[in-house]
DNA sequence: ATTTTATATGAACGAACGTTCATACGGAAG
DNA sequence: CTTCCGTATGAACGTTCGTTCATATAAAAT
């Protein structure tokens, strides 16, 4: 009958958005309903609604906020004038951000189709633009015939994929530590654009 | 003893399973309801319970047929001796398949966590056996000195990783036909693999 | 023609769903 | 101390969920 002492809502408000984000990356948005959400935070059902105006404002949010973080972590990272440079660079940024954000990439890229239809187009807008950073860098590196490739965009979608394939195997106690990973992708990247090469024969 | 020709099943049964796969393509698992599977087979939802002991076997049903549909392609492939030719056999082969099998494949990657623990196991194993083709060629290869790679496990992760992205952006009325983009993938696994270097050189 | 049986119906089950709301509490402001 | 308001409760809304089952139907077997 009575509220739970010391729950404040500045308190309640990012355990609402947490636990949803934890919950929709273990069991799919679909699939987890306000009352589990509720029973995690510790509150009833109703009180969620003090938080968020429905179930697919909570998607919504979760990812609107992931690639405006991402698209603005991307746009302070210091920018290289070599297009090999931005390359490894872009590696590096993408990686170490994605390693600190494996729920948000996972529902991001898992939840796409509960968006409703208004929502998907804002989300999709953001997620080509940061596929037109690499875009970009490898246009930039094709013109400057640093790189030998035969169709930038394919290339773009190809690194894109190998990138995000990390996050379904990374597990911070594996065999594999953040700082190899990143070199390792860095080197195929490299072979991949045939730059290695090409630098060597420079 | 047994009614065996013409029978009411032998047309129903396939067309809810074909029914199930295209929904759960569409909408997810969680998103679809017996009721909609009813519905678009054009029988009542109590009808659905002759043709699957639950849901969650439709889902089983799909991936399990799918995985062993695929393992077994890949045996039947003609297999070549050269650890080059096998990549870009394995590819055209990889690319090839999931062309074809479009909604399998997408439902095969999105809704391995909404199979029960049991099934999970089994698909789970299926799937890494997959894995392992790819990666036994690749250690073919570094044994026979053809490929220039750091770590395998890391590329063959990679590869699938860049081969998976494909069906997230392939459309039948695309800018690139089936036969470019087997051709370009493969060109990028050998630039990978620092391949055609080493074939160049030797 | 009659029996058998595979297949479908349509109603029903309890449970869970997202959401709403009147009400009660408790800390902050006066 | 009293008032006010943000925050929580707990019950309720109508809907939909997966699943079951007695019953009906029609094709196959005899």
């Amino acid at each position: 009958m009575s509220r739970t002492s010391g729950s404040f809502s500045n308190k309640t408000a990012p355990r609402v958005a947490q636990t949803a984000l934890r919950l929709f990356a273990k069991y799919g948005y679909a699939a987890v309903s306000m009352r589990q959400i509720a029973r995690d935070v510790g509150v009833q059902v109703g009180a969620l609604y003090n938080y968020t105006p429905d179930k697919q404002a909570l998607l919504f949010n979760i990812l609107l906020q992931h690639m405006e973080s991402l698209l603005a972590a991307w746009a302070r990272y210091p920018k290289r004038t070599d297009p090999l440079d931005q390359i490894n660079d872009f590696i590096q940024f993408h990686l170490e951000f994605h390693f600190s954000k494996v729920d948000e990439v996972f529902v991001a890229y898992m939840e796409l189709r509960n968006l409703s239809p208004k929502n998907f187009m804002v989300i999709e807008k953001l997620r080509h633009d940061y596929e037109t950073v690499l875009h970009e860098i490898l246009n930039a590196g094709l013109l400057a015939g640093q790189f030998r490739i035969r169709d930038a965009k394919i290339v773009t979608l190809a690194i894109i994929g190998m990138l995000k394939e990390v996050g379904t195997w990374y597990r911070p106690d594996g065999r594999l530590g953040k700082p190899e990973i990143i070199s390792l992708y860095q080197d195929m990247a490299l072979d991949f654009l045939g730059a290695k090469y090409a630098i060597k024969k420079g």
